[in-house]
DNA sequence: TAGATTGTTAATCGATTAACAATC
DNA sequence: TAGATTGTTAATCGATTAACAATC
């Protein structure tokens, strides 16, 4: 198997082309680079680069054979979606996460939820509310590799110590503070109000221009 | 005024900067570059480039003044918060984000929830939640200039349209579709299951190397 | 002074885009 | 054939990192 790198960037393109090319009708059996690029709004090159990347050649003029390309992209992502996944933290956003239907939708096994006091908080899902007591054994037991830091910054390095002491692997933190973790351990950081703010400025620099 | 520009990077890096300083005790009078890219686990080089683009000159031995750069950087960041926000969209997700007090805490101005069926729904913080006829009344009166999106796929096209006729310029879109808006109109995609997506392949490349 | 820190200039890296030849 | 599409090679762009001289 050659190394065959693929790059952060294109990680978060897959899941987009996957999403539509299964919501297209039935009937659309081929599709070509640039349509994709249209919908999508991306470049009709880096299309091609990337699904050269993740499946076998196109034909020239008919373009490339939707069902092979949903196909070969849920190859590429089977392994990552099969993880078992849990959430620390049943506040709003962490019971928002909870019962978010996009990640069924994108075959993505989002298992449970954990929390210092679980009393009297409920999925509309019917996804269970458990006690951080109950992390360790079920984080062995269902094999969870992958965890989700919902909690307030205060309490994140907590969270994030015992993920990793029940073998969590990667980590999808919330929490507006920098985390220490393992070189082994994957951190993605979605700071919200950085994100929000990053947008507001944007909007402000538009102005600028004009 | 000179351009300036600010790149998209570095517009989400200026928050976390700012987050950082004001985390620091108030005994703390003067600090280093280095020390705050250890701290944010960033390089030092960055830390110093990003910093020299919003505040004046450091001292050679002493390194920055905390206070000086905390105002440097809320007032590159100022006009930005000083944006009117409103969310469309009252379900778990949208819920979520209208209560969300990291928001506050980046002086973030999100001022209410916009719904075609607000009926029950009730917000902690007590932010009100309206229909959405009201959103166009309401966005002229105050003034919003950034919405969010938080309603399910299908009725994302019909929000942003509604939006934008409401005069909207940025939209924060966590709806899995492409939006279609006017150029001048800045739109920032947030796919959740995308993001986790793109997590758990990262946790598999990694596998793969070890 | 020596050492910590700064800002700047050049080098590197990674990703995107442009140009083009190949093919059904 | 002509035209739409492909994959690949080279050019560009943007951001990060390395190297270094300057300063308190």
């Amino acid at each position: 198997m050659e190394p065959c790198r693929i790059s952060k960037t294109l990680m978060r393109r897959l899941p987009l082309y996957l999403n539509y090319l299964k919501s297209l009708p039935d009937t659309e059996h081929s599709i070509s680079s640039t349509s994709i690029a249209n919908a999508l709004g991306l470049g009709a090159v880096q299309v091609r680069k990337d699904l050269a990347k993740v499946s076998g050649e196109g034909r020239c003029r008919t373009g490339r054979s939707r069902e092979q390309l949903i196909q070969d992209l849920e190859n590429s992502l089977n392994l990552a979606t099969a993880s078992a996944i849990i959430i620390v933290g049943a506040g709003r956003l962490g019971m928002a996460l909870l019962d978010y239907r996009g990640f069924e939708e994108a075959g993505l096994n989002v298992l449970a939820c954990f929390d210092s006091d679980p009393a009297e908080k409920q999925s509309e899902t019917g996804k269970p509310i458990y006690s951080m007591s109950r992390l360790s054994s079920f984080c062995k037991y269902y094999d969870v590799r992958v965890g989700v830091i919902a909690v307030p910054a205060e309490g994140a390095q907590s969270a994030c110590d015992s993920l990793v002491a029940c073998g969590i692997q990667a980590i999808w933190n919330f929490a507006p503070v920098r985390l220490n973790a393992p070189d082994n351990v994957v951190i993605q950081n979605e700071n919200l109000a950085a994100s929000l703010t990053a947008l507001c400025l944007q909007l402000k620099e538009n102005h600028k221009k004009e």
